[in-house]
DNA sequence: AATCACATATTTATATGATAAATGAAATGA
DNA sequence: TCATTTCATTTATCATATAAATATGTGATT
């Protein structure tokens, strides 16, 4: 839980809204309402609707009051928002469009890592390594190992853009991964791809780094399409 | 300009802080002290705050004051933060790496456009294409019908988070166009090329279509590969 | 000397009341 | 009919007071 007011009512009413529980287009009710029935203050309740409008859900203006924004203009690559939509709305056609965007994203952080990745970068991708062979039984343990050997090929990448989508691959995944029980296409069990991976990265061989992480994509498409 | 005092100073504050007039780690004047500075309330300063946190830039704790994030925090996906970034600290080497995220998304995307894409989507596509033979000498004009064909495009891929990515594309290529003064890689000159596009798309010819966007991408690349 | 508990000071967090500004809608007048 | 004005509603802004969180220092205890 969120310590303070504000952040505690800028989530309830953020999993509201991306529930549908104050529709599209629609006015949310006003800020004296909202203080009521969430027995805050105006302050908070404030604040809160700044932040909900600084992740583009919502907008307020005087006289209009405060309105739902349609759904293009939500910073889906804000990982409060995109938990949020995962918790209230679970839906495989959104798990789909995300490992769309991973399968845009990864193959390409992977090309990239392999090109640019430094002599300590190389060494934490082989610690990640280390720690998915070393990972228990657990599904939580392997998971965290599995999503940190993914981030730190991203952070190899060098590219900030790729860099900065760590938090919302590691956000969705661990909420997807409640949703669908399965972890194929996010950690295949066998520890020997990786080691490939790895070497490809190590190697600096582009190509085969890309395809590998596009490989191990598929096995997530299939996956999930088989379940639509 | 914004109209209100507190989205004034957001993004005052936030070009600041990209700008690095607050460095990364260090604690940010205090809510008084930015009180003072700007001439502002208090509830306008903190409604500020809150937003650039909503945003990642910042984190606020009491007694250990205001802080600046690490830069893989921000939201860089956020069209403010990304142009509060290319404004203040413009770079061929952030433009690199921008160019790398539409090579991963955009072929993506149009190949799932032609997979996905409404009839009324691939109408949307013909009209941006009529709006691009259409367009007079100057720039501006050509810039903005290219820019929406290209985000018709990310419209017609069905998903979300590529539709998301509208703004983002916009906003940047807006911004980059005046850096570099180029209209490569953005709007190739030769109206056929769209016309391939579309047509690929409007066959439902996946392949084509992600090739050729990968094609019209690559001269972007080249571009700024040679200035870097 | 080291460590733990506690007091203290600083900063943000929250609450509240008052006034200003924006704006949509209704009333007015030519 | 249309433009203008008035009015009511809602957010925006300011000001002040109090609470809560927490880093730092203090002193007692071992």
């Amino acid at each position: 839980m969120s310590k303070n007011l504000t952040q505690q009512l800028t989530h309830k009413l953020g999993e509201a809204i991306v529930k549908g529980d104050y529709p599209i287009g629609t006015r949310m009710p006003s800020e004296a309402v909202l203080c009521e029935q969430f027995e805050v203050s105006r302050s908070a309740t404030r604040e809160a609707v700044k932040m909900l409008s600084a992740k583009g859900l919502i907008s307020s203006r005087p006289k209009q009051g405060i309105t739902v924004n349609p759904e293009t203009l939500w910073n889906l690559y804000d990982s409060d928002v995109l938990v949020w939509i995962l918790k209230s709305k679970p839906s495989l056609q959104l798990l789909k469009e995300f490992t769309e965007v991973r399968f845009a994203i990864e193959p390409m952080a992977a090309k990239l890592a392999a090109e640019n990745a430094t002599p300590q970068q190389i060494k934490d991708i082989e610690q990640a390594l280390y720690r998915i062979s070393e990972a228990e039984e657990g599904l939580e343990d392997q998971l965290d190992a599995h999503l940190n050997f993914l981030n730190m090929i991203l952070v190899a990448s060098g590219n900030r853009f790729f860099i900065q989508l760590t938090q919302f691959v590691d956000a969705a995944l661990r909420v997807s991964i409640r949703y669908t029980n399965q972890v194929k296409g996010i950690s295949n069990t066998d520890v020997t791809f990786h080691v490939k991976v790895f070497n490809a990265i190590k190697d600096g061989d582009a190509n085969t780094a890309q395809a590998l992480i596009y490989e191990v994509l598929s096995d997530a498409v299939v996956l999930i399409e088989s379940r639509l």
